[in-house]
DNA sequence: CTGAAAGCGCTTACAG
DNA sequence: CTGAAAGCGCTTACAG
């Protein structure tokens, strides 16, 4: 230990420095603040002072008066999913200009977490929260009512919720459209027997994604058949096993279309493994354009996740710096990116 | 609107409790936070008060006197670096354990938003502070003694400023002894034309691993060639230009090392593009273990990042929660996970 | 078992 | 231009 010693633990406060300076309390925060009007030379002398004491305001005192924390945050499911770094990065660069800061929170995508990061909001941890959930649960609606700071919701099913004066704005991505995108594409090149990695039973989210599929089938005129669905745990080894299935089949698809893209991957190994080539055995498209994709150049929906963490961030902002009362209910259309994994069909 | 209005701009307190519950605040702060004794009928009584009226409490009131804010914030570089993750992972579900909440920054790599950090520390903000850093400056020392709350310093050149009795804790990765593992490695098969990606020149990081390739090369008896290093922005289209520049070199190497794994799948994209095939006309090997590598099967290192995360978290605990004084400098080494990329070296 | 009171560190009208 | 004072919402000895 050479003396870097921590400083005794009686931390300055503003009392000291306006002692030290021989002014007021009341003096030091209008010169610290630049607030109001302070001579000059009490101003110096103050800030002289702050210096010598090493002074830091402790903003607790600060947000007991003023109710503002500066803090928003962000809740989301879970960080391995690189879904959610676009929004971090449009929420935290947004917010930011507006001199907030970032919290992040993680939920693992359970209601008890998701009313936990609302917890948060209504303790005044926090001047507002963008959460990312999966639950569409009442009391989730009930608890933010409660917080009274204003919330936007983030989520793949919000049309369950939107526009019933509730008192939150939801930012959306339309994944339904995004789906029956990606299957005209598949039809337009000529595939007739497509094949479908489901993702999760009994979610909103895959459910959703399932009717897409079922209908783009139905309005192509072509059959659904039982034996080219393959529902799993909607993971990279979930990818893997369904479309090993799938490929292996006597009658076997001509494409397969995956309800996102760590299914495609999956998918995509499961084809390399059994010596499949892609896409003139198969073609194969995701769902959520993660870098994976593009690197092994797979046919994927771009969820435009940065756009949307800016909206939901600049919907907070309207309210918290702008003073807006009433919230929106916005809507994104998925991006479809077509690579070489469906790029045609062979003949 | 269907009448979910939020509630009047009044938020209840720990005043309008007690007076609804006619018992004094003292009180309603014993019988809510359970501590003392309070009659059970009183304590019913104000938990019927409390719920009436939707009390919640005011969490900047009880850091101010309390002064401790249960938030420990962990600032990272950027949000798109998959190395990250599992810090994060292994840092919330660590401090959480302790009641701890994660607050997450980000510096973009740069001293000024580094000493923000700091300087949240500093203002009691939070409780502590886990940095992942770039800067070696001596203002970053300066403030972090200033601050007089806990940091753990997360980083790959620690050994900079380890042991020296500052009053932070470290924890640190030992990539060079990484390197010259994926050395050894290749050398083993049989390589003696080893190119190598160096990343980005002038910066601690960087400069380390190239140094560690040149004591590879050189206890192994090889002249290190000027023409097998090609230095760019660590990226993957930086991987992509070097790898390219190598691969067509006249004399080409049999294996490149790349300074981390984006730099190798810009590598291996560059190969399979000119129509390589990797690991017969090239083994290749990245740094990072990201992801994608694993998918790709390239040999690369794990950085055990989870366990840093976790190894930080721990130390931080032992101050604030153990009350522990002295700071520890924990090492790290890398785990070789070697794969097709490098399984062999084709005579 | 409960209440009265002090105080955490700020900001902000209000006087002067 | 500056000071005195109130008050934000809590917790915590200290009495009783």
């Amino acid at each position: 230990m050479e003396g870097h010693e921590k400083p005794a633990n009686h931390r300055v406060s503003i009392n000291d420095v306006a002692k030290l300076a021989g002014v007021s309390v009341g003096t030091v925060s209008h010169a610290l603040n630049s607030v109001g009007y302070v001579k000059q030379e009490t101003r110096e002398k103050i800030i002289r002072a702050a210096e010598t004491l090493n002074y830091v305001p402790n903003r607790a005192g600060r947000i007991l008066k003023t109710r503002k924390t500066d803090l928003i945050m962000l809740a989301i499911p879970d960080t391995s999913n690189e879904i959610y770094f676009g929004m971090i990065e449009g929420v935290q660069k947004t917010i930011k200009e507006y001199g907030y800061s970032l919290l992040l929170y993680y939920t693992n995508g359970l209601l008890d977490q998701e009313l936990g990061a609302v917890r948060l909001l209504q303790e005044n941890v926090i001047d507002g929260l963008i959460l990312v959930h999966f639950s569409y649960d009442k009391r989730l609606i009930d608890e933010i009512i409660k917080a009274g700071n204003p919330v936007v919701l983030l989520g793949m099913c919000n049309h369950l919720w939107a526009n019933r004066g509730y008192p939150f704005g939801t930012v959306s991505i339309d994944v339904y459209q995004g789906i029956l995108a990606v299957m005209q594409h598949l039809l337009r090149i000529g595939h007739k027997k497509i094949g479908y990695l489901a993702g999760k039973a009994d979610t909103e989210v895959y459910g959703q994604r399932h009717q897409a599929y079922m209908e783009a089938l139905k309005s192509a005129g072509l059959e659904y058949r039982q034996e080219y669905v393959s529902w799993n745990d909607y993971t990279e080894m979930g990818g893997y096993n369904s479309g090993r299935a799938l490929y292996r089949l006597e009658d076997k698809p001509t494409a397969i279309c995956c309800s996102n893209d760590l299914q495609a991957i999956g998918c995509w190994e499961a084809v390399r493994d059994i010596g499949g080539c892609i896409p003139d055995d198969l073609a194969l498209t995701g769902l959520d354009n993660i870098n994976i994709s593009r690197i092994l150049n797979i046919t994927s929906l771009d969820m435009r996740e940065m756009e949307m963490g800016i909206s939901a961030a600049n919907q907070m902002m309207a309210h918290l710096v702008h003073d807006e009362k009433e919230y929106e209910d916005v809507y994104f259309k998925p991006n479809l990116i077509v690579r070489d994994s469906s790029l045609y069909m062979k003949r």
